[in-house]
DNA sequence: GCGATCCTGGCC
DNA sequence: GGCCAGGATCGC
């Protein structure tokens, strides 16, 4: 569900709540706890979140001793809710704070992860380690961008902006959305493009993933921020859902559906674009 | 590269 | 009942 303008979301509206001291970790049976983290969850109890930050669509919750670590998956949420607010149905990790309010982590699908790193960043955990750099990372310049899209010459666009080692935190909305600004076609294959499209297409990127974060995300059925509060972007997608949009098409790339305008995204400049 | 897979829920 | 969903990993 969430990609990482939602993720930012979610972070800002829980800082307030920051620092916070840690009073009881509770965890569901099935939760979706990875790397043998399971046993050192509780050992939190005790420790403070000083502060909580964000790599890709992972939230790092950090306390003195360790760095909790959170990926919402596909139906993922986090909410903070007075103590006596009754847990609904598939809650996997409750944060009990000194403040008498606590952080819920729901995830019905459970595609999500919950797990400890041993460094505020979170680099000794494989699938952050592999992650690309963040798109406001101001030594991502376009030729370290074409760089790192040239090791995946085989890729679609649409599954070069899905791959979260060449740029973190993009997912299936604002990777339409970033082709749709920079005019490009996501079936073409990143072989085929020059670098100058390559340029327009981190721009796209950039401006993208800035505007999900100015409206604080997309709600197209249940997203919510750790208040509960709906998001806006939904409202400026260009192509993303737009089935009401007559010149919107979709199709199919590996297996997610791919939402994008034909008459804008071209594999060739056009005359008027050219000139 | 791409399809199958991990899951549940909502909608037709 | 079948299909779809904002993600990522794992095999072929």
């Amino acid at each position: 569900m969430p990609e990482l303008p939602e993720v930012e979301t979610i972070r800002r509206s829980l800082m307030p709540h920051v620092p916070a001291q840690i009073t009881g970790v509770g965890l569901s049976a099935v939760a979706p706890v990875r790397h043998g983290s399971r046993s050192y969850l509780p050992t939190l109890r005790g420790s403070t979140i000083g502060t909580i930050a964000r790599r890709g669509k992972f939230l790092l919750f950090r306390t003195e001793r360790a760095t909790l670590v959170v990926h919402l998956g596909m139906s993922g949420r986090l909410l903070v809710v007075p103590a006596d607010t009754p847990a609904p149905k598939h809650t996997h990790l409750e944060i009990r704070f000194a403040s008498r309010h606590l952080l819920r982590y729901i995830d019905p699908r459970r595609f999500g992860l919950i797990a400890i790193a041993r460094t505020p960043d979170a680099t000794d955990l494989p699938p952050i380690a592999g992650l690309g750099p963040e798109f406001d990372d101001p030594l991502l310049t376009a030729e370290n961008f074409c760089a790192r899209c040239r090791r995946h010459n085989g890729l679609s666009l649409k599954a070069l902006l899905l791959h979260q080692g060449v740029v973190a935190g993009v997912g299936n909305i604002y990777a339409c959305e970033a082709l749709y600004h920079a005019r490009l076609d996501p079936r073409q294959r990143v072989r085929g493009t020059h670098d100058a499209a390559l340029g327009r297409l981190l721009d796209g990127i950039r401006t993208a993933l800035t505007l999900g974060i100015r409206h604080g995300g997309t709600t197209l059925r249940d997203y919510v921020d750790s208040s509960g509060q709906r998001g806006g972007m939904q409202h400026f997608l260009q192509v993303y859902g737009r089935a009401d949009q007559p010149q919107i098409a979709r199709l199919t790339q590996s297996g997610r559906t791919t939402w994008w305008n034909p008459a804008v995204q071209q594999s060739r400049p056009t005359t008027a674009q050219a000139a």
